[in-house]
DNA sequence: ATGGCTCTGTCACAGAGA
């Protein structure tokens, strides 16, 4: 059984290559973020055509996950339970004429799917933007969420994996350079400990082979060059428990997929478990 | 050097990404 995670960067400009690659990698299951698409108008068509249910959840410009599956889609999980909404901060220099709260709206980053002896999770954790910023706050209270609901979907005994895009690098070996992160999200002790704290669930970092370099980075940034130079980040992660990780035969980067034109930021993470 | 590039919604930019 073939498992994959790939952060497109919008599933609507990544298309022609998403088809691509799924007929020449064919995943059984492929968990996609950053769709930026709302769900009628997810281009499954293709996909369909090569023996794939999509499960969308999207809202539309920002964020939005996926499930393909070729192997089925039962118990849809639509977000998790207890996830946390974003309210974005009052605007201090044109303060609304209404003294009214900002309304924290759930965003599509979680869509959950039993794909036949498989339970998954296709997730997109929040940014964080900056340290000072709410939407940091947030994103340490979506991942605290996230650990409570999973908690009670790993009291079963099945094969589990979360996937997706945490925007968290686990260690500073997985930035190109730790001194380039100082003072950022995606590295500092209180997000890494969000990690652990899933961890403790039960949950094993997969951690893939990198196809070049030794450094299973998943994500470049487009600018700069950077790509070229191997200045990436693993930040595409992919958590199992016990029964799922002793099942896997190989994992890798896939970092061919970030080569050529249109290329999406992120390269996929494949992995092979024989359940 | 806090930039660089790419995406969306909308049609010249702003906002977000990480």
């Amino acid at each position: 059984m073939r498992v994959a995670t790939w952060n497109v960067n919008s599933i609507g400009a990544r298309i022609p290559r998403v088809n691509e690659w799924l007929a020449e990698t064919q995943p059984d299951v492929l968990c996609l973020q950053e769709t930026k698409c709302a769900n009628d108008a997810f281009p499954g068509e293709e996909a369909e055509r090569l023996g794939y249910e999509a499960l969308a959840h999207g809202d539309g410009r920002w964020n939005g996950v996926a499930i393909l599956s070729r192997i089925g889609i039962e118990e849809v999980g639509l977000g998790f339970p207890g996830q946390p909404g974003y309210a974005p901060p009052p605007d201090e220099e044109t303060p609304s004429l209404l003294d009214i709260a900002p309304v924290a709206t759930v965003e599509s980053r979680a869509v959950g799917a039993t794909c036949g002896p498989l339970r998954i999770w296709s997730l997109y954790v929040p940014n964080g933007r900056s340290l000072d910023s709410p939407h940091y706050a947030y994103k340490l209270e979506w991942l605290a969420a996230l650990r409570d609901a999973f908690a009670t979907e790993l009291a079963q005994p099945r094969p589990f994996i979360a996937t997706g895009d945490f925007n968290i690098a686990p260690t500073d070996t997985d930035v190109w350079d730790p001194t380039a992160f100082v003072e950022s999200t995606h590295v500092t002790v209180a997000e890494r400990q969000a990690l652990a704290e899933l961890r403790a669930l039960g949950l094993n970092d997969v951690i893939p082979r990198a196809m070049k370099h030794d450094t299973p980075y998943t994500y470049w940034d487009y600018r700069a060059g950077m790509f070229h130079k191997n200045e990436g980040m693993r930040i595409d992660l992919v958590y199992a428990n016990d029964p799922a990780f002793s099942a896997v035969k190989d994992a890798y980067v896939d970092r061919e997929a970030r080569k050529g034109k249109g290329p999406s930021d992120h390269a996929p993470v494949v992995v092979d478990l024989d359940l």
